[in-house]
DNA sequence: TAGATTGTTAATCGATTAACAATC
DNA sequence: TAGATTGTTAATCGATTAACAATC
């Protein structure tokens, strides 16, 4: 397990995908990596690459067994873990994820908010407290705080970014429509809705002009 | 325009990271693709090529024209047309979307909501009504609705989705951490924050396991 | 002009897929 | 055993990057 062979970022995102479907489909059973292949659309031979790097592997005629699937992607995806994070901007999209009861299953705890405006800071959404700005680097410094959610506007977003990081944040997950610039050993992950739009958007585009052609 | 190539996915996804940057700088002058890629943390012939799918072209010596690199994206991105959407399950992320003002921004109109609960139904968010759950495939098919939004949970992600396309829907960004399967013709788009937060997990274990070595 | 910068063709790199041996 | 299925090695494919000619 220590000297696991380091997985690419493309195999690592469709790992949850392949526990999304395992846990959908559920049961005592065992299922082959060409059944999991069809039912999401992907390669026999991928899903078995990305499996070998995940679990203690399958059985020639009969498969994987589904719950030793699920519980090992769940180990190496540390979902079992307990990672505390803060969400910084709590308007609408802010408090729909510090309301959203389901980060627990991924191993992600949402411990407070942040907001500059002080007809926030005091009041609780989901349960969890809502402190002013001014108060966030000291506070992940003190509470071990490795994960930032940023839900600010995109001006904020950078020197939000800043803030985090001085208090220790190793790893920010950026909702706002913004590049953000970090130092080495910070890892940004975008949640960037724009660039989901533009695929959308093609697609519908392509679809239209087959249908009305030059 | 009419023919231009066709551009890689991963092409398409960085299109919207130079808007948004060159949106920040803003200003009237021109701009290299050395100094994009080097903001940005990309390499400077990809940016050029990325650009080349988009604009008219940059200039030997001078670079790229801000403002009309700004509007050649928007131009490409379908930003400035205009596609009503509706949001299926709202619930608090549903409704944070609903509320949310930024997608007119991205040529998206969110135009109703559906949800089965009663409780719900009949109720406006962000000005916005919502609608019972039943009513949505002949809503859409009326409207001429081509994207739909799910924000369900999993469980009911797939049903909805085909109720969806039933509607006449050719495009599907699903929220919920499940796989959909759809016909050909339909894209789903999916914004998993489970896959997201993978990768979060995994950077932040081989930090700890860096600093703490067998 | 000289030099900075674009745009393109060729080389590299990595991910996906095909072929096939190993295994139950 | 025969055949289904895994796991791995080799081939393919596509995206990134390097080299370089074109241009202002």
């Amino acid at each position: 397990m220590e000297y696991s062979q380091p997985v690419s970022v493309n195999t690592l995102q469709r790992l949850p995908v392949y526990l999304n479907y395992l846990k959908s489909i559920g049961g005592e059973g065992n299922i082959s990596s060409t059944e999991i292949a069809k039912a999401l659309g992907l390669n026999d031979v991928q899903v078995r690459k990305d499996l070998s790097a995940v679990s203690s592997g399958g059985r020639p005629k009969i498969g994987y067994n589904v719950q030793g699937l699920i519980a090992d992607l769940k180990e190496f995806l540390g979902y079992n873990a307990v990672n505390a994070a803060v969400i910084v901007g709590c308007g609408n999209l802010g408090r729909a994820l510090m309301s959203y009861r389901g980060f627990s299953e991924y191993g992600l705890k949402i411990v407070a908010g942040f907001d500059i405006s002080p007809e926030l800071t005091g009041k609780e959404v989901g349960g969890k407290p809502i402190y002013p700005l001014s108060s966030l680097t000291e506070y992940c410094r003190t509470e071990g705080i490795r994960i930032g959610v940023v839900t600010t506007p995109a001006q904020e977003a950078q020197s939000v970014c800043g803030l985090l990081i001085q208090g220790g944040v190793k790893a920010v997950w950026n909702f706002a429509p913004a590049h953000l610039t970090v130092g080495e050993g910070v890892l940004v992950q975008n949640e960037n809705m724009a660039c989901s739009l533009a695929l959308l958007s093609k697609h519908l585009n392509e679809m239209l002009s087959q249908k009305n052609p030059e």
